[in-house]
DNA sequence: GATGAATGAGCGTTCATTCAT
DNA sequence: GATGAATGAACGCTCATTCAT
């Protein structure tokens, strides 16, 4: 593991702990087990860690789609994506609070989009299938629905498990009625 | 204009301007044109700011959707929420992504639901109405409902203003693709 | 004494005790008995009080020429004058070194001018004096013959003083030269 | 150029550009093209490198000196030292000021009057040949006046040039009156 | 001799916080 | 309640120095 890489999964650590404004340089390096001064040999300030973090959490995020999203129905596969991003969002609360606070605090904002583009393109890529065989109807514009379904689920995982500390009960249903829309949506039967 | 909505005040334009890390406490009093030290009998530190400044701009958003919904029908409504959702993100970047970072960096991420209750009242209270004129599934559950209608407005239109540049026309076919999404899954008619 | 003065004189000592550069603002503070950020309150950094001390040591050397010329003859006032500045830079020997090192290191250079411009204008005005009463030929402009007596007997005790260790004896011959030329310079008689 | 070298016109050319202080060693490495580590082969800190830098410009003057005096009559020499010290000082400014803080700032003082011995005897050599010819006082004690010419003329020439923004005319009548007054001071004809 | 990544002590500077007025 | 000069702990950051290669 080199000095960057160090360095990047030290603040992942430390960030979790302690929250990105009241973790310091020095914690960071201190977890890493490096100099004051490597640090910058690699970042120039603390906040220039997050697009590299960022990139690290939506690498996971892609990673669990891929080994949670199986079948080949269109239908089976929403559901599949619903359950895994619900089930990230909730293993991965702090971490996503990370990304929203560490990219809003700086100017890396417009990174985000390219951060997340593989995830798009393979949503994409499911949608393009199923609507090449029919499952889905041809009038859907692929790009523009990948990106609604995933800014979505993510905005309804958020409000269940981030901002809101529901019962399972509830987050349930949650899950069931947002299953229904999109099926409605896509004119998926039920 | 009392000491407190002055500070307030100030806190939300020198946000705007320098971002709320590189603010200090010493920025807001100078801005609010008050000492140092008033400041501490007003709030406790920064960030506790937060919670007022997110009532701000949550209030403004229902007084968008207040001005710009006035159509009796729920086809229409939604039309209106969408559009009245996309011009309010798009004209308040900068404070969006303010309450993001604010509320992210603190303890206060769990307020968020309480602010935004009011919102999604008032959601609901258009989809209870169509939904008892039969203008909308009887099995749709309202409360799930408004909470994803308007997480995935917001996602969409943060897609579009906050994350990324895009060009008027493809936020306008994103807007039209997700506003046919919508009436497909409340089966509503096109 | 006010704390501005009290960080001027403190740093006065300090630096004649470690010299300029390894001073820090922590031994000016120290000395000074005050908070650190105090300082920062009245001076914007270390070289900013170079200024200052200048006008200081410039004062006392004024004080210092108005203190040891006392007769009305200017053969004697230029040999009260030699002898003062003599004296005057092998006792502030440090605090003359301190000077050339300050305002050399920042852009205060053309602040010297200024500084110094008093004890020019002491000198011009024995000197009109004299060239009134046709002590000195009438042709010397007396605006340049300040300057230039004032920077060759300030040169001649900084070779003897500063850059030099010299033995007390050759230090009277080379003053006694030294007075000799300028009596000759001045037509005045030895 | 061997790398002691290169350092040493690296510095001056690093030193002249940011100032003494403000440069690091890193700074002169870099411009240097050498590694970091390099440069404590050759030198042990950066105030390490001053005498070095002191020697070049004092040899810059000699040869400026040498070049510039031809004649023979002690008179016209004069004028012609007057002349070239001037015109050396306004044209090695920034050098000049960087040799009295970096001589200052360190304890290589007593250097500079060594490094000097060569124009101080260089002028000596002139004055005793005018002294054997009768073309001076048999009085004059040519060690002290050596030292005090040059003093004196630098004196005036950073009195212009350095402290102060003269305008050109006002430069040439300082430096005719000092031509005068030395010619006086030697009993040399105007 | 030459390199340059790594070091870490120590500096300048900030700024939340206090408290006498 | 309001003030703002003063505080001093604590942080970011620098950079001279080292040493394995």
């Amino acid at each position: 593991m080199n000095k960057k890489d160090k360095i990047i999964s030290a603040a992942i650590s430390v960030f979790r702990q302690k929250g990105i404004e009241k973790t310091t340089i020095s914690d960071i390096v201190k977890e890493a087990g490096i100099a004051q001064g490597t640090f910058y040999l690699y970042f120039p300030s603390k906040m220039a860690l997050m697009p590299a973090i960022a990139e690290i959490l939506v690498g996971k995020m892609e990673d669990s789609l891929k080994r949670n999203v199986h079948s080949k129905d269109i239908a089976q596969q929403l559901t599949e994506i619903i359950n895994a991003l619900f089930e990230f969002t909730a293993e991965n609360k702090d971490l996503t609070i990370l990304m929203y606070s560490g990219l809003t605090q700086t100017s890396h904002l417009k990174d985000w989009e390219l951060i997340y583009l593989p995830v798009y393109q393979w949503v994409e890529n499911l949608l393009t299938i199923a609507q090449e065989s029919n499952a889905i109807p041809s009038g859907i514009k692929i790009e523009y629905m990948a990106r609604i379904l995933i800014g979505m689920i993510e905005a309804a995982a958020e409000q269940n498990y981030l901002f809101n500390e529901q019962d399972p009960a509830k987050i349930k249903e949650f899950r069931e009625e947002l299953q229904k829309m999109i099926f409605r949506a896509l004119s998926l039967p039920l």
